[in-house]
DNA sequence: TTGTATGCGTTATCAA
DNA sequence: TTGATAACGCATACAA
């Protein structure tokens, strides 16, 4: 028998099956009663309720007690259903995280952190993968991700509709916002202002003595607002921008070497310039090489991210640190206290620091 | 006011709060009620029942009845209660992931497709991080998340522990294990062989004239299965392993520079190395640059992962190419299939290609 | 410290 | 096609 692969791209697959191997062939449909909380009381010799408490808030059990129903628990194999529970409690002990993707360290970084530490305390996280297209697709992610009741949410970024706003609010969940400002954030945030970032490269390369600038961006809000704050320190400096090039979103390493191409001849022959992320960053170095433009000599470059790239990469190259992991921890401390309401609503601001290497 | 941040390696953060913005403060703990199905139910006039069926199988209502509930569910902004209904239908419509890490491409692709795919199916994701550091954590993960309920699992790699094996049997859920290959998977497989890749970069270096051979690899059992391949049928060529050196997992481009220290002293004039992931081949060819060491001339480098840096660095190298992408859609696939009861556990062997580029 | 009664919001099942 | 009833498995609230 050979098993049919509906994926159109990928035609490629071999396909084949175990031989005479063991496994969950024989699913029934009436699968083996699981254990439930009942069954453990009646062995223990105690109401649910007890197991219940033996679970949840061991300390108002007496430790004999305790003792059989652990005992109870483990000769039966109990796994407390936390469907029910979270029905019945009113609180599901899971979390919704929306980001735009996994697929780059920008979010994958403070997902990760993210999820360890609400792991650590007892919570789970739901994914939602909002991409970058459109906004009404990260409203019906969140919309979605409602349904399932957690009780929180991490969003990315802090720019809601005023529809996703007003259920936000409505639904009096704690919501923590990731890797943006603003001055009216919907809950709890933890990030940063994309536009002083931008305003703090100009700086930076202006006190360089840059004259020239460009500016290589993905089309997501976060990078055009690092993008505005470039452009309007360099006009506020009296400066040039004399190229700059709008990139898919998320941009990756060909996008930075095709974003080289498009504007390297419109470039300046000492020009400063500022890429959307350390993957166009390196894109745009490495086909600089190719073209015989010499790094830092006839175009400083900075990137953003301070991927591992940046540093441990050759020519290593001048990037914005922001730590993800960070992010990610801090969201879970500030979400944690909202959840268990001993803190306000708040903003925490992260730092960012440009890291100097070879390319500036 | 200050909030003041109980993060220990975050002392650098700024703090502050917003000025009299407009947030969830006044969070209350009587929440409005939300609405619920019976509420709709009366505004339409109908029984809960019908207004479950419009929102489950539409087809088993009449068109003038239905309108009314949609109607009815639009005016009271209903939104149903999944964690009841997953109580009540014994579904959840959850899919619980277990995975080492998501901050590396190598499951960050796939965990984005399987979300994406999954969720066009109405299924949302739980993530569980399991690390590498422990059998039993990655166990604890796989326990803590079959409280949720999943109605399947992914798992990765091929290798669980008896207690594990039996409970999931028992459990009688879908489960598909990505990333690597068994010829006794647990239920269902989608991956290939990773003894496989090994030899098949030891061949190719060997048909290429190589005799002496090195590996930088991490410590993760999938990583040290392709170091087996590679070493056993250089062996049985009769050819040398003149070097080795196990990294930590997952494993850095600082890593891979650190590797080549490591081994760059008992390298032949030509060499042949074969590093487990492609952060690792971009460190040490980064390092060998700096020693003066010629990549392809004194030392051909082979990758692994094809990430984005191997095909579109310079120079690039080559690597063995499995895409993430399609292991995570087809892992969906399959693993729709089993929930849908319409298909038999079997193994999808994803193939592997050596990318061939300037490296070797 | 432990137990009892009740409800969480939905869907399976059967009857009309 | 629609409705009534009874779970689903657990925790809250109160009583003992």
């Amino acid at each position: 028998m050979v098993l049919r692969c509906h994926c159109p791209q990928s035609s490629v697959i071999l396909l084949s099956i175990p031989e005479g191997a063991s496994n969950l062939a024989e699913r029934s449909r009436d699968p083996v009663a699981p254990v439930k909380i009942t069954d453990v009381a009646a062995l223990a010799g105690v109401a649910p309720m007890t197991v219940s408490r033996v679970l949840n808030t061991p300390d108002r059990v007496s430790a004999p007690t305790a003792a059989r129903v652990r005992a109870a628990i483990e000769q039966l194999g109990y796994m407390p259903n936390l469907i029910a529970g979270g029905l019945s409690s009113r609180r599901s002990r899971m979390i919704a995280a929306v980001v735009p993707t996994i697929a780059s360290p920008m979010f994958s970084a403070p997902v990760q952190a993210f999820t360890d530490a609400m792991g650590l305390a007892g919570y789970h996280v739901m994914l939602a993968l909002s991409g970058y297209d459109s906004q009404d697709y990260e409203d019906a992610q969140i919309r979605a991700v409602l349904a399932r009741r957690p009780d929180g949410l991490l969003l990315t970024g802090a720019r809601r509709t005023p529809s996703i706003r007003k259920l936000l609010h409505d639904s009096h969940l704690p919501v923590v916002e990731i890797w943006d400002t603003s001055d009216d954030p919907t809950d709890v945030l933890v990030g940063f202002d994309h536009r002083e970032v931008g305003a703090a490269v100009a700086d930076f390369f202006a006190e360089r003595g840059h004259t020239n600038f460009a500016m290589l961006y993905a089309s997501d809000p976060r990078a055009m607002a690092r993008r505005e704050g470039f452009a309007a320190r360099v006009a506020e400096r009296g400066l040039a921008l004399v190229a700059e090039r709008e990139l898919p979103a998320p941009s990756s390493i060909g996008d930075g070497r095709r974003g080289l191409i498009g504007i390297k001849d419109r470039l300046a022959p000492r020009t400063a310039l500022f890429c959307s992320s350390d993957l166009v960053a390196h894109g745009a170095i490495t086909e600089a090489g190719l073209h015989g433009i010499d790094v830092p000599g006839q175009l400083a470059i900075c990137g953003f991210g301070d991927f591992e790239i940046s540093s441990n990469g050759h020519p290593s190259f001048t990037s914005v640190r922001v730590d993800g992991e960070v992010i990610g921890r801090v969201a879970a401390e500030q979400l944690l206290e909202r959840i268990r309401g001993t803190d306000q609503p708040g903003r925490v601001l992260v730092p960012f620091k440009i890291m100097v290497r070879e390319s500036t």
